[in-house]
DNA sequence: AATATAAATGAAAAAGCATCTCATTTACAC
DNA sequence: GTGTAAATGAGATGCTTTTTCATTTATATT
């Protein structure tokens, strides 16, 4: 139960809260803008105001419960938290995204922050491509 | 002489464009955003609108002149093309830039991107900490 | 169960970055 | 020099996100 999962993170038990979780859990796509919960939002029934989309998702950001993503081009998007670190990749086409995790690049970037000098807080790495499915559909 | 790429690139040589590749080439910071540019060319003298800074920006990245940066939380900085692919490192105290290049990263995501099946068109890597000027300073 | 209070919400305004519009100016081919 | 397409400036506009502030709500306390 996820009330369980806002107390912990010192946040009230709202409504909002609930059905934006609810969204991010029962969504087929694990990737959504703030734009998209708030659509399916409304799809549900629910009139929940964007800002409050905002606010409630970068709250959940705060709390460790989803991790937002910057993508190229300035907007952001949001995945439910899965506990363990990867990097993205990109279709440039169908927007798809996929997950990876690559400890040689890990350890690499480890590596490069300390020869700079740098006390490294965290990384950023995306991948754009032409996802399998694209490159068919030419 | 810049002239010369201005032209090679199919854009007319303008006074905007001159000062502009003017002001990237002059000033101590290799990365700058395009109101970092319109500044200096206040500073210079020169009237220039931001409008304008924009768009001599973008054209000269779709010439190959510049490349843009989209840092983490939205703005985009500018730095002169210097023909060799490199990565980024951010400090996020001061926002000094440093710059990389990592085979071994290099080829890492090539394998992924064939990997997961994907035609590999681009990618960004940017990695956050605290430099060492910045360390010291605490 | 009622109440107090601090937090959360909604709606609209504002902010921030970037692009677009359109009238005017400019570069440059002829 | 002239004509024409391209470039510019100023302001409007767009888009995503945040903020403001009055109202509502969750929850600790009585």
């Amino acid at each position: 139960m996820e009330s369980q999962d806002l107390r912990k993170a010192g946040l009230k038990v709202t409504l909002p809260r609930l059905k934006v979780l609810e969204i991010l859990e029962s969504s087929e796509q694990r990737h959504m803008s703030a734009e998209d919960v708030y659509k399916a939002l409304l799809e549900m029934g629910e009139e929940i105001g964007l800002a409050t989309v905002y606010r409630v998702l970068t709250q959940f950001e705060g709390a460790g419960l989803v991790s937002r993503l910057s993508i190229d081009g300035g907007h952001a998007v949001f995945e439910l938290e899965n506990g363990t670190h990867h990097d993205h990749l990109l279709c440039v086409r169908c927007n798809r995204i996929e997950e990876f995790l690559d400890e040689v690049i890990e350890q690499r970037q480890k590596a490069i922050a300390a020869e700079k000098g740098f006390q490294m807080t965290d990384h950023s790495l995306y991948i754009y491509g032409v996802c399998r499915l694209c490159q068919e559909a030419t």
